[in-house]
DNA sequence: AATATTACAACAAACGTTTGTGCAAATATT
DNA sequence: AATATTTGCACAAACGTTTGTTGTAATATT
């Protein structure tokens, strides 16, 4: 039934010339070569005809290239990395390569897993939001020359290049606009702790607070989640003495938290105020729509994947770390207070 | 700089065994072949400490098999895609295998381009929701015995494999919702049109305006974008007389179409109802919560996988074909007039 | 003690490419 | 006409595996 796939030999075989000879012209280094301009046209008649498709893995296992690069992300639920994945899948076919995309569900184990998958197909470069605080496999396959490109999530002790948003800025800025419209009770959703984000968030966070003289406030929450969002939401809305805005440090911690909301009766921004990381198309068509901290979703894609060819192609070794600003959106879920 | 990659042979002569030695007790065929105890011990030892990761390519090479299967879909940009995609990935790598993901950006030529790359690659089975309804490439590689799933869009008159919803049933009963609510002034709002869910979308609506005794009804627009829902609502409003609700046949479609309504302070559901095809999350939490027809997409993902598997490994013949029910979900868009 | 059996493991070919090198034939140069 | 040069292409090795076959030492059987 299944026809047998077309190889070289066969073209070469068709044409009565070598497969060295239809090797170079197939792959456009016939100039070099000197093959002759009717050779060529047999060849690439011959090619036709027998709608030959090269086999990527003997190619690869001579050159030892794979034209593919691999994508790790914590939750390809996540609307951001989806986003990202996207973005990244787009740009890197642009360069004639293919993205290998892999979820590590948040979990170190998972992401080693992945990523002995990933190495065994050569892949040529590597763009990770790492999971977890521990470095050592990432750094090794880095030391080994692999190109890795940290996105979202990376290292700051580390010279692994990384693009990441200004998440401290971010942060701080919400918090900032939150304070000057009269909040002073806040309270932060936080996600994965650990996670640099995370970390720099709630940094931003307690500086903008502290710089403007208010010591009290809260940071709960352990998740990047829909439900962590919801039962912290539900938490914080039992105190007797509630907050009057909260920040959310993801757009799925905003899902949960205007779920508890709206089960509780609690208007946004009638009763309470919030702002969250992260954008999404649906945020403007919201019962209210929510002011956010937008990240470049795609500046990060397409600076990521030029770093990352530029280190396969020239393996320059520049390291490269950057920080982009975030924007922030001002839409209807702030009020101003007092 | 980069310490050199280790492979079978490294072990080989660290144990002072063979490399056949190595390679039948790495891949668990040390029992039928016989090899020892201590020999077997050797090699996992000297595995572990050398960290060796086999390369795919040479064993895909010798094999055949590539432990990769390819999804391809019109958009990744579509959360309903985007989504599929996630669960796919999931599901796959739990049969130990890879998913290539690939975007056709709904262009026929994109498509067998893509094709050709996950050819080269020798993907063991692909998934696709092919965009145009021009099948010959498909087919071409069906006949030649690569297991092929269609989801979502498919091709009716062919014997390759499909899961997807029954989108006549989905729109036959959205339709049949706004007639049961005084509606009959209805417009939908359509995708791409040639494709088999479009198309079956159309018809069920149809038909229930008919079974209605309901002969007057538009549909427009062409594409399963944000700007298609867009435009066609502002054209629609523009009209002397409008329609009293709207069916979309994709959330981002409906996305448009709130967005155009809302500049033109035409509110869901008092002044015109709206329903639309695909679930999202945040569905729950717009202004006004948006009814709709949801498609099991996790179970599309599973049973996809289940199979495209069962064809990989059993080259069961058997055709499979399967229209799961969606679910209507009602909310608020919808308002009973009359 | 001679033979049969079993346990272990090595050899070598093959998968489909790419590429360094070498070698004829054709053409140009003297 | 002899030599030098260019043109055009083929040979063969290599990439790192998997696997059918074969061989030998050790043990069991007679």
């Amino acid at each position: 039934m299944s026809q047998q796939k077309v190889n070289i030999t066969d073209i070469a075989t068709e044409t009565g010339l070598s497969i060295s000879t239809v090797s170079r012209v197939l792959n456009g280094k016939a100039e070099p070569y000197r093959i002759g301009k009717k050779s060529q046209q047999k060849i690439i008649d011959a090619a036709k005809k027998f709608n030959y498709i090269p086999n990527q893995f003997a190619a690869n296992l001579r050159t030892g290239k794979s034209k593919t690069i691999a994508l790790i992300v914590p939750s390809l639920n996540n609307p951001f990395f989806a986003d990202l994945a996207s973005t990244i899948n787009a740009e890197v076919r642009k360069f004639g390569y293919i993205t290998m995309i892999s979820d590590s569900d948040e979990n170190l184990e998972i992401e080693e897993l992945e990523l002995q998958q990933v190495i065994s197909r050569n892949v040529e470069g590597l763009i990770i939001a790492p999971c977890g605080n521990n470095w050592e496999h990432l750094k090794q396959l880095h030391d080994q020359g692999l190109p890795i490109i940290c996105i979202d999530r990376y290292f700051e002790e580390l010279d692994i290049p990384f693009v990441s948003t200004d998440n401290y800025d971010g942060a701080y800025n919400a918090t900032k606009h939150l304070i000057e419209n009269g909040h002073s009770k806040i309270t932060c959703i936080q996600g994965v702790q650990q996670s640099t984000p995370n970390r720099l968030r709630a940094k931003g966070f307690k500086d903008a607070m502290e710089n403007a003289g208010i010591g009290n406030y809260d940071i709960v929450g352990d998740d990047f989640s829909v439900q962590n969002g919801y039962l912290e939401t539900r938490l914080l809305m039992q105190q007797e003495e509630r907050p009057t805005a909260i920040f959310t440090f993801s757009n799925i911690i905003a899902m949960g938290c205007m779920k508890a909301l709206r089960e509780m009766n609690i208007n946004i921004p009638d009763d309470i105020s919030l702002i969250t990381f992260d954008d999404h198309l649906y945020l403007d068509y919201l019962a209210t729509p929510l002011s956010c901290i937008a990240q470049p979703v795609s500046d990060i894609s397409k600076i990521a994947i030029k770093f990352l060819f530029s280190r396969i192609n020239n393996n320059e070794v520049k390291i490269n770390q950057i920080l982009l600003k975030p924007e922030i959106k001002l839409r209807k879920s702030v009020r101003r207070i007092i």
